[in-house]
Parts: structure tokens; sequence; C-alpha cells
DNA sequence: TTACATAATGTTATATTATAACAATTCAAA
DNA sequence: TTTGAATTGTTATAATATAACATTATGTAA
């Protein structure tokens, strides 16, 4: 087993900018942020992005170009990702349910095709916007 | 009740072709496409996508920035869909199983809040890569 | 029919999202 | 301590999507 990796300093930036923000985030917006400490191109946003995605420290809500951190003990990888979306006020959560994720995971389309990742959407109103 | 619309030319003609694609197409491959036929500009692309997709004769595969026409009767409208997606030859292919169209459609998170509409992408092997 | 509203179209320009290509640097393992 | 992999820096460009506004078609109701 690996160690688990540190950031690097880069991805450390842009993934606590992430984490504290209340909403998603997009590239463009985290570049525009972090600018001040040094990153200045959008390639080195993307590479950070990439590497948090691929260790599971966010998740890209693909609906909507954008990233948050993810604050699901149990998805150390992105394999299995689900979020709620208001449409109107574009809060977006991540869903932690044992049974949701039971129940995909073992999904068996009519072929017997077994799948090793998926994402879900759910879109609907928040309790605030109802 | 409404008759359900025919479609317009612009409509007509961008439905035809990614109905007749094997493939997921991208918008501007779409344009290249059609521009034979007059349509010129990335808006009327674009245009006729959004209505097929608020009507339900075709879907966007947002992981990949691609639409695919809707081949499963029962989806008059897109607000259920599921695909599977091959991540070796990306080949993509709505997914209609009645268990899991009930499982999503009745999901109720731990807010009891419940969706009006959802989008899930599986990824896997397809049979010929596998 | 005529008039009005609505939807669809055409067009130019621009905004937003993402990657290619290559050089330089850091860092850990052999 | 060298060597290979990962990360970074940088410039340029590709790919995806929308704004703004003018025009034309289409349906509906007086
Ligand atoms: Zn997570
Ligand atoms: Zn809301
Ligand atoms: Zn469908
Ligand atoms: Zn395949």
């Amino acid at each position: 087993m690996h160690k688990e990796h540190p950031l690097t300093k880069n991805q450390q930036i842009i993934f606590d900018l992430i984490d504290k923000s209340p909403e998603p985030m997009k590239a463009y917006s985290i570049l525009f942020s972090v600018q001040k400490k040094g990153i200045k191109a959008p390639l080195q946003v993307y590479r950070a992005l990439d590497k948090l995605v691929e260790i599971g420290k966010i998740h890209k809500i693909e609906s909507r170009n954008a990233f948050i951190a993810c604050h699901n003990s149990s998805c150390q990888v992105s394999k299995a990702t689900a979020f709620s979306i208001c449409e109107i006020c574009e809060k977006v959560t991540e869903i932690s349910s044992t049974g949701l994720s039971k129940y995909l995971a073992n999904f068996k389309d009519k072929d017997g095709m077994k799948y090793s990742k998926y994402n879900l959407e759910f879109f609907g109103l928040c309790k605030k916007c109802r």
C-alpha cells in the first residue's frame, strides 16, 4: 500500500480554495483567485484539478464544469459519485447514501455488464428554493 | 394534451445526423457536417441541440460534451437518463432498465428531498474492449 | 384577412473551457 | 549521485458555448 501522497504546492493552494468555497468553483474563477499566489496560467490550474480529481480530493460536477471538495470520507478515489443540484440556486451537495452506492455498485445492465465507475447527478430544488 | 410538435428544418437536419451516427456527436463536428445544408454558425447548431434535448429527442452526454439520439421510447423528455460509456472506445449506450429508473425516480436523500430529474453515467469497458 | 405574439433563424462577435508543445525544475528512489 | 518520474512554468491555440441584435416564419385570435 502506498502512503497517501501529500499535495504539492499548487495542488494544496487550489484544494484549499475549493475546500473553503461554499459552492462549486469553475477553473477560471480558481485561476483568478490564485493569481496573487503565483499561479498564472490555466494549465497550472487544470493540472492541479486533474490530480485532485484523480486522488479523490475533489469531484467535477460534469453538468456545470465546476469542482467541489469531497467531504465523504468513504470515497478515496473518484469512482462512485452522486450529487444533488438545485436548478435555481445551483447549490450542489454530495450525496452519501449506503443504499444508493450499493445499488449502483452492483448494478448490471441487461448484457450482464458491470461498471467500474459511475457519476450520478440529481436535479431539483433545494430546501431554500422550494 | 399537446400534439407532438414537428421538428423545424434545422432541428430535423441536425436530429437526422445525430440519429444516423453510430456514436455521440460533438457540436462542432455537427456544424462541420451540416455546413453544406446551409447551417453555418455554431448558434444555429446549439439552438437546435437545446430544443432537441428539451423535447427528449436527443440526450447530452455531459462528461463528453456530446449528443446522442434517444432510442428509448419511454423517455419523452430528458428527465431521467442513464448511459454506459466505454472508457477505451468511447462507445455510449443508453440504459433502459425499469428497475434502475424506478429506484432512482423514488430515491430520497436523507433530507427527504425528492428530485425531478437525474442523469447517470456508468463507466467501464464494453464487450469489444474487454 | 389582419394584426399580434411567439418561436425560429441568420449573423457577427466574443466569452468560456480546455489542451498542445516544449523547456526547466524538483524530488524521490536506486 | 545519477537517473527517471512528476511537477512546474510559459506561450500559444483549440474546443466549447453564449451575447446581442436584426430578420423571418408561424400560429392564433380579433
Ligand atoms: Zn466524494
Ligand atoms: Zn436552491
Ligand atoms: Zn432517452
Ligand atoms: Zn469499448
